[in-house]
DNA sequence: TATTGTTATACTCTATAACTATA
DNA sequence: TATAGTTATAGAGTATAACAATA
């Protein structure tokens, strides 16, 4: 049975977006954990990168995250020496994240560890299937407001 | 910079994956919470519907869950009326839960709230790029063992 | 003694609210 | 008085461990 329309739960977007995702996120976690980071450090560090944002607090808002959040983030990172407080000469308030080289090292490392992720999920897909999905996956990222370059 | 091999933390399928799957789960989770229910008590309902698991233990296996929790989705489901629990007369130890007539409708509602949030969510893509979505996503599914039938 | 389900407890992640310092 | 960041606290979600019933 399957819903009078013949739409089953399991074969919507939503499902398999969500289930995929979490398994992906997990395995993610499980290569980080060797560098004592998770998903979310490796997130603020590669919008650092982006040089999308500079105050914590618009880190927060563009990782829909609370601010309080963002500080224990920075706080692990910067022990890490991946990144550098920077109080605001003219606005003394805020905080400006710099990602340092050792940060930028550490993204690298990490950013290598999801390729690999990558190669392991399409295995069995063709080059051009996976940079179809690849594609389709970054239109409805930016659609949907998150980062996508 | 985007470590020496040019690739992005951002285009990699294991963050496109897993930041859309976060943002689709929350949604549906905003559309169940009328109801009662998490994704979890629907993946338990679609879990039974298609008649793989019966005994709670089966369940929390397929579902890569603690048994525990299968308890309290239960409990819930139960108490909606959308599942009832029957002693196994052969092993009396074994729960089986079965689908109730109102756990199918339940079940037929939230997959159309589901099927709601694809269509926003592929709203500027063609049928045929949606359905190639659709097609990849299940491969990925099926074989790293999550349910896509 | 081993297994199923349950209950009790603890842990992880994250948000909200209270607080400090600057503005 | 309002805002950036921080700290303290609380809540959601889930797992682990102890327990009860049955095998």
């Amino acid at each position: 049975m399957e819903g009078m329309n013949g739409v089953k739960l399991t074969s919507t977007l939503a499902f398999r977006l969500g289930t995929l995702g979490a398994v992906m996120t997990e395995r993610f976690s499980a290569r980080l954990a060797a560098h004592g980071l998770k998903p979310k450090h490796v997130g603020l560090l590669a919008l650092l990168e982006s040089g999308t944002a500079t105050s914590q607090l618009d880190i927060a808002k563009l990782m829909n995250v609370a601010p309080s959040l963002v500080v224990s983030l920075a706080d692990r990172l910067e022990e890490l020496g991946a990144v550098r407080r920077e109080r605001d000469p003219m606005d003394r308030r805020r905080q400006t994240l710099a990602l340092t080289e050792e940060g930028r090292e550490l993204l690298a490392t990490c950013t290598a560890a999801a390729a690999e992720l990558d190669t392991e999920l399409t295995d069995g897909l063709s080059p051009e299937e996976t940079e179809a999905l690849r594609i389709v996956l970054g239109t409805l990222a930016r659609r949907n407001g998150l980062p996508a370059d």
